[in-house]
DNA sequence: CGCTACGTTGATCGCACTCAAGTATAGTGG
DNA sequence: CCACTATACTTGAGTGCGATCAACGTAGCG
């Protein structure tokens, strides 16, 4: 039908395992609850963190491991998902550089509630969780911040909560869509692409429906001109259309 | 059937409408976030509060409405809801007593992203945004025990986004139910009593179903003995029973 | 040039929504 | 104290959305 849809645009995310040496400066000062901060004492705050690299699909920790880091992605993309008995998981969110994931809390025994998996390769700025704790504790400006994108958070999660009582998958899919572009969206050729490896399936986990229906749905929204999609990527072509669907369905 | 099913074992818990004058002092010491502090600050803190009650079924800010404050249950539980296009409440969070809600992040021209309810009669206590924020910047032991209840409560979204997404309407009851049990339960002659005015509407919009469909589970749980129910009340007869519901589902 | 993972499409089936009466309970006023 | 009413709850029948099972294209990768 399409002819020259075979070609996904998306380019290939690849770190070089580890990311280089002193730009992990430069990064935790863009963190945004680091932002704040001074350079000396980025530099400070720097020498608790250690880095990672992990290659697509590697796990960084599981659910369920003893909760001792507090994670920021330096680099790539990082999925953090919940699994259920059977392999039927639930992705929540997909996060990007600057980002933090893991514990945050200091308290002892925990245990991380989700899977935090690199979906693109990935480098990750850990720190110690009482070692963050006592950053928290020496500087207020960033709890506040880390506050508040606890709150932003909380309100996305309850968000999705509305949408998966409430709505259809249809209305779900277009929303996570727009709300996936928003986030990692970069102008194309080929409309509004988002620009992560995007599986069915993926997009199933984080509506709460099957791959099959999924993919039905991405179809329909292809036909109707909605987006333009391939094997692991969708972009939109229509942002107002897709906005459309959400509003003016029927439930 | 059941012969004394009829008598709501439920006490109806009513506060004449505010609550009394300097009790206040005690309430703020026993908030969770408020607890580290020494009596002198928390009074200190207490001049910036100002008490509000309300009838059970007043709504206390409305979705979209500006984010002024935040609130602190003083007596009484409130709902948190979202709406949706229709009728099709989602029931978010009973919150009772020393929990807080609304607006904390001080930031400018900020919307409640939800509604909040009084569920029963209800005395809150109030503070303006930039207030609590002041405080935050003052008090840092007292941000990072916000920032506790904060991670807590999204772990139990994400939680909740999980059972939606994977879960049978009869399970996500008898979780719901669980849950609710832990949090508001309290031993009675008909079982572990869930101490709030508790209907079928309600868990409906709890677990993302509809008012039928939530009757017929309750009444299949009292038929197989696990629940003892009424108008507005939900005792938990068989705790073990229902957690079996929830691991040995066939889903 | 297979092999594997991703994607599509079809057919069937069942859970849960909807619409529709009907019953019970608590609160109200006579 | 007892009808009366409003609200909660129950139960039934019909329907449809979306899950599941199954089989087959298709793209990328070694």
């Amino acid at each position: 039908m399409s002819e020259r849809r075979k070609s996904p645009i998306k380019i290939e995310e690849t770190q070089p395992q580890m990311c280089s040496v002193d730009l992990r400066l430069e990064i935790l000062g863009q963190v945004p609850f680091f932002s704040q901060l001074t350079g000396n004492q980025i530099e400070e705050i720097n020498r608790s963190f250690h880095e990672y690299g992990y290659q697509a699909g590697e796990t960084i920790y599981f659910a369920g491991d003893p909760a001792a880091r507090l994670y920021v992605v330096a680099a790539g993309k990082v999925k953090l998902m919940r699994h259920t008995s059977r392999g039927k998981d639930v992705l929540l969110d997909i996060l990007t550089p600057g980002e933090f994931f893991g514990s945050l809390s200091y308290p002892r025994d925990e245990r991380y509630p989700d899977t935090a998996q690199a979906q693109t390769s990935v480098c990750v700025l850990a720190i110690d969780a009482e070692n963050f704790h006592q950053i928290l504790k020496t500087h207020t400006e960033v709890t506040l911040q880390v506050l508040n994108v606890m709150a932003e958070r909380l309100r996305e999660a309850y968000e999705m909560v509305r949408q998966l009582s409430a709505h259809s998958v249809e209305r779900r899919i277009a929303y996570t869509l727009l709300k996936l572009a928003e986030k990692l969206g970069e102008e194309s050729d080929v409309g509004l692409l988002i620009q992560a490896p995007l599986s069915r399936d993926d997009l199933a986990e984080m509506t709460g429906t099957s791959t099959e229906t999924a993919s039905r749905i991405v179809s329909q929204f292809q036909k109707d001109g909605l987006v333009e999609t391939g094997r692991q990527w969708v972009s939109i072509a229509d942002r107002a259309g897709l906005q459309k669907v959400i509003d003016e369905a029927p439930d």
